[in-house]
DNA sequence: TTCGATTTGTTCGTATGTATT
DNA sequence: TAATACATACGAACAAATCGA
């Protein structure tokens, strides 16, 4: 019976055989997609307050059906590289609340609490990369940089102390007063004013003392034992955006990672 | 056109409705039938290593479509709930090879290689939970618990000092012979003894320095700073079923959390 | 305010390919 | 080889949220 099979579906008549899963390159469809339009974000053509196209238009230009489009959607909004909204549209996940204050902050009261800092910037200066920041950055040693520092003030007391190295050809025309006048995340102010939306961190935890410098500005004794944090940021392709070196009081706060997800009520 | 629509598909005339997405309760079917599986999961009723019922056979029980189930096995296994073998049948994902060496495990040599430890046995003692041992477990102060403390060589040397505190009553018979002669990890050794899938941790770092216990035991001088982590495991049903304290040598190997996912190739 | 168009969310169903047993 | 089970792809229908006329 049935043998309707392949009805006419496409345009072209050879009919794409739905597999031999990838045609040329051995890629199934909708993956071809993800790349595709993660492509498409990662270019800067797309502003994150604009949607991206429809499924149907997607559905079009890739010359897929719309179930195979909405399969390669799923996985990026899984992934936190998309967010899509009834009636709205597929937007990129750089700007949505949840990523900008929760997703790449891991610092919370002991009690569980998390708590939004305030930032003080105590020093912005162009500098040239050291070895370890020219390594984490993707960079030559010597070439030119930004270098930031800041408190971070939780319940008005000094927690966090970080040291921001940007690199100067991905930030041109960066300046301390743009910065420190900001009205979101430092991740919000990339995105915002270079065009570069963190997707993805990679932290590296070791212990640590205070020495006198960082003892001073979180006004705890030498040699308290501290939580020292190594991230490095990236853009879309894995491209080093950001090398921030943090050193945290852990008398108050602490920083938590939860493997296999948060709390789901689902 | 068509009109075909609905054509019988559900025993019961009424046909669903497709959506008014909840019915009784507001949750659309595919959720259901992610939290009735995930249920089934944590009842214990399935060994890791026999196959959970088929789409076929859960189309059938839940009276759904086969699309409907696939929609919520995604989900699951974007979770890491469950894992799916194409021509085998679908799995607890707590005995693949990724969760029980990786996915819990977030200690890397300096270079980024991951080592596996060889972990010695320093003391297994059955003693009463104190008050945070209680909080974490959900138990009572004074309730009966085991506590091992292990040693984690890496290449050789004492990295990690591990605190393990268990509730009797969940690992009742647990004995030294049979912990020492695993051959596994503990996560594994908790799914294979006892039917404990650990399919979530919440880790806790702080700061801390070496005493005089811990600065022998791992080979370093006192007050050498290191990295100390408070880890929770948690069950299906969010049920704590490990609380575990460990300090960390950090002078050559860290801890990494990547945000975000590891590097996709995809 | 209402209404219709747009866009995603959910569900259903079918056909066929590929890996495993 | 045949049966089984998951993987991929196509397509349709309707619900619900959003937005602008």
């Amino acid at each position: 019976m049935k043998a309707k099979s392949r009805k006419k579906s496409r345009a072209n008549g050879r009919g794409r055989k739905t597999s031999h899963p990838g045609k040329e390159d051995g890629v199934s469809l909708y993956k071809r997609i993800k790349i595709d339009v993660t492509r498409m974000l990662s270019s800067g053509d797309i502003s994150p307050q604009d949607p991206l196209p429809t499924e149907k238009q997607l559905a079009a230009r890739f010359e897929v059906s719309i179930g195979t489009v909405r399969r390669a959607m799923d996985d990026l909004v899984a992934e936190h590289i998309v967010v899509r909204q009834q009636g709205r549209g597929t937007f990129l996940a750089a700007l949505s609340p949840e990523r900008m204050l929760n997703r790449f902050w891991p610092y919370f009261r002991q009690d569980g609490v998390r708590v939004i800092p305030i930032v003080q910037t105590l020093s912005f200066e162009e500098t040239r990369a050291d070895a370890e920041t020219a390594e984490a950055l993707g960079l030559r040693k010597g070439d030119p940089t930004y270098r930031i520092v800041n408190v971070l003030l939780m319940s008005g007391n000094p927690v966090i102390l970080d040291e921001i190295n940007l690199a100067k050809k991905t930030y041109s025309g960066l300046n301390e007063e743009d910065l420190v006048a900001r009205e979101t995340t430092m991740y919000g102010f990339y995105q915002s004013h270079f065009g570069i939306n963190v997707f993805r961190v990679l932290d590296r935890m070791h212990g640590a003392l205070a020495n006198e410098w960082s003892a001073e500005r979180l006004g705890v004794e030498l040699n308290t034992p501290l939580l020292s944090v190594v991230r490095i940021a990236y853009a879309f392709g894995n491209r080093p955006v950001e090398f921030r070196k943090s050193l945290i009081r852990t008398d108050a706060y602490e920083y938590r990672n939860a493997i296999g997800g948060e709390i789901r009520v689902d």
